[in-house]
Parts: structure tokens; sequence; C-alpha cells
DNA sequence: CTGTTAGCGCGTTCAA
DNA sequence: TTGAACGCGCTAACAG
């Protein structure tokens, strides 16, 4: 038998399906006597509304599409986390679609055709689903502008912007500057730096505030101290070992993530020298696997979970039509572990 | 201005409503000519079909829910990755609610009523939403009987069970056995084992398989060899230290998590033993903490996109009237890496 | 065989 | 408080 339907409570309760609506939805005063009928037909016959039938009238579907352009990929998770956070209190719904390009095309961003199609469709899948908005998570922050056409659908983006739309971005800068407050503070001042592929934005935002650091702390300027590795386990072993050969070497090493960590903290191991006495070690992400390192890693947090919540509140606010600016982007903080000593002074 | 409709469509190819939706279909025959027409308008309109119209007539959304205890738990981004793989090639949509219960209940599985009432929503909203079938993923395998009423909607489970419901499983049993019969290859006999918290059916299935590979290979049965651990890492590092400070160690530990294995390498290190020269190591899950270790971990990977894969694909079928039977459930892979040796005969 | 008319699915909302 | 139009697309029934 067919769902039962508002047309059922009103035949049960015997009013009209218009006073049901008005009942269900508060729209208007019904008499106490009525209202009571009509509760009880509703909790008799277990009712509940279709909300597609609402959608189709409202034009509205409480429903936002996320995409995503790899869930298995470790930022992808908590951002997810975040968007239900506030979707949770704010009865909306997440329509989540994901392009799997880790699967598809690996890490050939450049190769933007390759993957258009399947943004493309994402959208138009979403659209077709009359999604009230949509968020675009990336697998790492780039310019996407010009791959997808939202047809004037309210869109955020993060981990990844365009140049036309609103995005969600903690600040690198400030982040990696912070990561080197941190080692100053602990006493060093000779600190090395791998950053990653020089062609990412947020290693040269990191490296900014790396050289912000180097200012503002006086600290000896030495290019030998900077590495460009390629976020890879491998690049972060080999820059470990010249740093570590150095005659001179530098005290602390910043990784600009967890996985080139990884190698730096192989190098030391190698070499015989312990970690953190000999050298300390500050890594950037927060990767689930840095607590299970030894010594476990100091590492740079990203707010993911801010990320996608404040991605969402946005979307919310300008679905409903609100001026959105001067957005206060959430910043990544240090998750002290054991990988960095205190210098003696 | 309001977007484009089947009905501005019409009127531009100048045909009926009923015309452009047979061109849309395939339906029925329409002439070339008039095909011809209204393929024109709606490319001309860029007109994108209301799929919550359709849906409302035709009773069925192409949707399905998934309900996730929570997205940031390992297990759940490889599943929905499965999922979302077979979604894509049947004009699948995936709601996705996330039940968050590690940040509101943590691991209080045994208090349902903590969680109850997030289940009873997540599923009545999907009701709502009027969903094809639902998939349940759980943060780990119990029996789920009586949480939630999905009111005649097909659902399947995986990572958890019910005593109505068809549910997609991985076989522990043949798993551990599988792990202990590497072992056995790799010339291994007096082999420990390090389980997770009993009340799980996952430790006790995987406690099986161990017995019946000690039966079958014949292996020296030592019940001090067995050690009861609760998933956690210091647990692994407790027991690990017993097992390596008995008179007659074993050459090979068994971890029935990886993470407990972290603490089996810890406690092995700190003895200034080295793995696996002097003691081997199998662990489980292949978390991707795993393959940042030192050594590598070598684990029972677990075919988690598999599951989402199989579990979809049963719900499909479901969905379509098919009576499922017999499925064969996906199975457990070694991935070999870098903590067990090969012991001299 | 091709095209049209009209009612339907379910809930919302305006006019009466 | 109600009847009826409406949102958009599907489809049975009918006409040519």
């Amino acid at each position: 038998m067919r769902k039962t339907s508002i047309k059922d409570i009103a035949l049960r309760a015997n009013v009209s399906i218009a006073t049901v609506s008005y009942v269900l939805n508060g729209t208007r005063n019904v008499r106490p006597e009525t209202r009571r009928r009509v509760q009880e037909a509703i909790e008799a016959l277990n009712y509940q509304p279709n909300e597609i039938a609402k959608s189709l009238k409202r034009n509205r579907t409480n429903t936002i599409g996320v995409i995503t352009e790899d869930v298995t990929v470790f930022n992808a998770p908590d951002i997810i986390d975040g968007i239900n956070d506030f979707g949770d209190h704010h009865d909306l719904h997440i329509l989540l679609v994901n392009l799997r390009l880790d699967k598809r095309i690996g890490r050939n961003f450049q190769d933007v055709e390759a993957y258009r199609k399947y943004a493309t469709n994402a959208v138009s899948e979403l659209l077709g689903k009359q999604v009230d908005g949509i968020i675009y998570i990336g697998v790492h922050t780039r310019d996407l502008t010009g791959l997808i056409n939202v047809e004037g659908k309210p869109i955020i983006y993060t981990y990844g912007y365009t140049q036309d739309d609103i995005s969600i971005q903690y600040n690198d800068e400030q982040a990696s500057y912070e990561a080197m407050s941190y080692l100053v503070r602990m006493g060093h001042s000779r600190i090395a730096i791998i950053s990653g592929l020089m062609d990412s934005i947020p290693s040269r935002r990191r490296l900014n505030g790396y050289y912000k650091a180097v200012t503002d702390f006086e600290l000896p300027f030495d290019p030998s101290l900077i590495k460009m590795g390629d976020w890879e386990r491998d690049s972060g072993y080999r820059y470990a070992n010249e740093l570590l050969d150095m005659d001179n070497p530098p005290t602390a090493i910043l990784s600009m993530n967890d996985v080139m960590g990884v190698g730096v903290l192989q190098a030391a191991k190698e070499k015989g020298l312990s970690v953190p006495e000999d050298i300390s070690i500050v890594g950037f992400d927060d990767r689930e696997f840095s607590d299970y390192l030894s010594p476990r890693l100091t590492t740079m947090g990203l707010p993911l979970h801010e990320m996608g919540y404040l991605a969402i509140e946005t979307l919310y606010r300008l679905i409903n039509g609100e001026d959105v600016q001067n957005l206060t982007m959430p910043e990544c903080r240090l998750i002290e572990r054991d990988s960095v000593r205190m210098l003696e002074a």
C-alpha cells in the first residue's frame, strides 16, 4: 500500500488538506479542536511528509551538494564532518558527489581536461537535483577558475578557489610563521625548512611565513637552510640528509607536511641522531599517522572541521540572500608532541 | 527568471510537452524532424530536467541514503568511495548522513539509548527525502538489531548487522587464518597473538582463525602466547613486553589491529630488539599510518572499497525487486611490507 | 505511427 | 476553513 499522504490525514480528520498543511507548518491559526483531530490522525497513521513534494512547490530542497575531489584523501572527512555539524543544526541535507580523482587521474591536476568532464557531470547532477547550493572540496589548494559553471547557484570553494567565488582557506603564511615562532620560543635559531612543490600556492605562502619569521626574529639567514621538496617522503629524506651533513647543521627542521617529516625522521635515525635530542622536527597537516611515529611528531594542525563548518555556514547565508564579506578564516594550530626539544640558552 | 522547464521547450519547438518528454526519454517514437526541433530548443535554452519533479511522479529518487556512524573514522571514506564507484555507473546519488558518534558519545556503544535518537532522526530524514534505500556504515562490527526502523525500505548494513537485514562483512576468521598461514610460510611457528576487546565479534572470530591455524599447521600450542588486548596502543605495548620477556619468546606477533601494532613496535625498540630481525610483527587494518612506521608494518588489509561496492550493488538489486542471497563476501588481503622476516629452516 | 490533451504525484498557498 | 491552482514532468487515453 501507498505511503500515507496528507490526503489520508485530511480524510481521517475530516478537514481539508489545506488545513492539514497549516497544522503541519503552523503557517496559520487553526482552531484547537481541529488541530487536535489532525494531530491525532497524523499520529495514528504515522504520517511523514514527502519532502520531495514540498521541495517541488517551495523551489527549495534544503539540500546542498558537496563535491569532493576525493573522499579518501585526508582532508575530506573532517571537512565533511564540519559541514555536517552545521547542517545538523540547520536542517540541511548533504548530497555527496565524490569525483574520485585520486583513483582516476592521480596527481595530474595540470591536465584540467582530464577531469573537467567529471566535475561538469557532478555539477549538472546536483543542479538537476535542485540543490540550494554547492560546496567544492579540492584535494589541494589551486585555482579552479573556469572548471565548472554552476549557473548562478551559490557555491563555496575550500581547498581551492576561483577568481569569482567565495572560498574558505586557512592562512598558510600565518601558520608557518607560527610554527617558526614556536621553534624560536623553544630556543632555536638555525631553522631549516623543506618546502612542498613550488608550483603550489601553500608552498609559496608558507615560505613567505618562514621569511617573515626569519626577519622578525632576526634569525641568521642562510639560503642553504631552504630546500625545495616535492611533498613526498623521499624528498624529506634526501634533504634532511643534506641538511644534517652540513658543517653547521640546523637545530630544527620545519617540514611543510608530515609525509616529508617521516623522511626527515628516517634520515635522522639512520645517522644515529635522536629526535628531539639532536635535531627537532615540526611537521604540517597533523595527519593521523603523525601521532603514531616515534617520536610522536609535533605538527601544525589544519582547521579542517572549521573550514567545512564555515563553508556551509557561509553558503547558508548566501542562499538566504545575505551579503557575505570579510569572512574571518580559521587558523591552523600547533599540535605539540614530542619531536621538538627546548634548547638551553 | 525561472529555470527553463519542459514547457519552455515545448513552446519554442512548437510541440506539446508530452512530445518533449518522449524525446527526452525515448519513450516513444517521434518523427525525426520533430525530434530535431525539440533538441534544438533543449540546446538553445540549456534545459535541464528537474529531477525533483521527476521523482515525485516516478516515486523513485535514484538516491540512496548513506548513514555513517562517523565519517572521520578510518573505515568510512573507503567504504563511501566504493559506494560512489557503483553509484557513478548506475545513476545513483548519495544522500549522506553523518551521525558523528565519535564526537558525540565516544566509544560508549553499549549505551544504545545515547545514540538511538540520532539514528532515528537520520532514518526519518532519509525516509522523508524518499530515498530508494539505505546503507548503514557502523564504526565497528556489532549487532544493531532494533536500533532503527526503516518501515520496509531496503537497507544494507556494513560494519554492523541485524538479525533481520542483509549485511556485508569480510571474514575475520579467514583473515587471521591467512595472516597465520603467511607467518607459517615465512618459517614461524611460535606465534603470539594480541587480541582486541573480547566483547567484540571480530576479536572472537579472529581468535578462531588463530586456533584453527594452530591446529591445521600443528603449531606448538601455548596459552601464554595469547594476550587479550583492548585495541589501544598501550595494550599492544604492555603485552608485547610480556611476550618478549618470556623465557621462550615468540618469533612473531600477530596484532589484531595496527594501533596495537605500534605499541608492539615500540616495546621491541625499547628492548633493543630490531624488527623484523629479532621479532616479526603483523598488524590488522592496513591503516594509513602503517606505511609510515619504521619498519613499515605488514598488515591484513580490509576490503573496505569492496564492501561499499557490494553493499550498494546488493541494495540496488533489492530495490529492483531481485531476490538476493548467497552473497560472496569480500576478503581481506595481506599487505606485505617490512615487519616480517623469513626464518631460516 | 505521431502528436495532443489532461490528470496525476504531494504539499503549499491564495482567494473566497 | 476550504477549494483550487500550482510547481514540473510523466503517461494513459485519445485523435488524426
